[in-house]
DNA sequence: ACTCAAGTAGGGGGAAACCCCTGTTTTGTG
DNA sequence: CACAAAACAGGGGTTTCCCCCTACTTGAGT
């Protein structure tokens, strides 16, 4: 198993190839940047890449979709602080092998990289928790689409902070339907569960 | 020299305790919150404490100010990612011995510690230049002074979508306190009685 | 005629936010 | 010291969101 890291944060470098090399792995390249971390990967092939998504140059979502790209045989895992969705909705279409927050690297890197070595994906135990609705971009207009009219139509009113109650009573329907159409949306949305989010990503989305 | 080095992402502890213990100082506790590292300030009194500034619980400045009221013999260095002019300059106005950003840690720690060990006070030398104004003072924020210091915290974690029991985790408190910081939040920024106002409040004015 | 998606509706349950009330402790400042 | 503000913590309650599950109706394909 010989591994690339990559972090422009010298101490954080340093801390993941000690504790990279604690669990008794090869570290057979560092960088600081992404260019450089591609360039390492082309030429050196690791098994396995550990990058961090803030670089300068390029950053690991980059490297990670160009790995992916130019199929590659290394496996990427991004070790980062971002917990937006749409970061991780990318690196996971782009074929990540892992990806763990740094604030959790410690008690989850073991465990991902073994699961990365069987040729499975790790994701972090943490990030569903974490997860954060961030900003509309201009491709996300293309998944409400998926929306059917209705669910369109109490999406809007729920940007209008209006309750499931209220809804109901402004489109003559039964309360129980409005949840059921809530639960279509937040699952056609592939919003995470568990968390009072499907608000939030009205509001952001809407007006 | 006894150093106690505090920092809520383990791999940058890790990384950092190596750094300074590769130039020749003794690493004598390390943490990971800013309430166990004024613990271990106030009963182990080491000569240096170097502190990352984001951090559940307390984060480094106010470790630092208490350090200060309580004048405390241990110095303080912030290890930092934050340029924030306000920031630093409460910093400043609270005895911070050593100001240095993280991504300039490698260059410049070691002549830090150097200079605090004599007593001097060490600033970052791309500080100055790295400086940034924070978020100017509209209404908004003429409000949100308006909070007290927990208040602000709790709010931003709120805004980054934790739920009060996730909150008081974080902060080693009760849910019931963080339920009670919530009600004085709402009252204070006199935001309707509806469900989830706060939350959206929170996303809408940080980040 | 049959299938499938959409819309409709219900039971039941859990988690979270918010409300009311009551206290205590800590801390800063006059 | 005294007083107020702040933080801390608990009980008990309601509403809303969201999940699971099941159903029925309707309209539009191929």
């Amino acid at each position: 198993m010989r591994i690339l890291l990559a972090d422009d944060h010298p101490l954080t470098l340093m801390g993941t190839k000690a504790f990279v090399e604690a669990l008794g792995y090869m570290v057979e390249d560092v960088c600081s940047n992404g260019i450089t971390a591609f360039n390492l990967i082309s030429t050196h092939k690791p098994n396995i890449a550990i990058l961090d998504i803030n670089m300068p140059g390029m950053d690991g979502l980059e490297v990670l979709e160009k790995v992916n790209r130019h199929k590659l045989p290394t496996r990427v895992i991004l070790l980062t602080m971002h917990k937006e969705m749409t970061i991780f909705n990318k690196a996971n279409q782009w074929g990540v092998a892992g990806y763990i927050l740094k604030e959790h690297a410690q008690e989850e890197l073991q465990k991902c990289l073994e699961v990365v070595k069987r040729g499975e994906q790790y994701v972090s135990k943490n990030l569903e928790s974490d997860l954060v609705i961030d900003a509309p971009t201009s491709d996300q207009n293309y998944t409400i689409e998926k929306l059917t009219f209705t669910e369109k139509k109490i999406l809007e009113l729920i940007a209008q902070q209006k309750t499931s109650r209220q809804i109901a009573d402004m489109l003559f329907i039964s309360e129980k339907t409005v949840e059921g159409h809530r639960s279509s949306i937040i699952q056609k949305l592939e919003l995470p569960k568990e968390k009072n989010t499907l608000l939030i990503w009205a509001t952001k989305h809407f007006k």
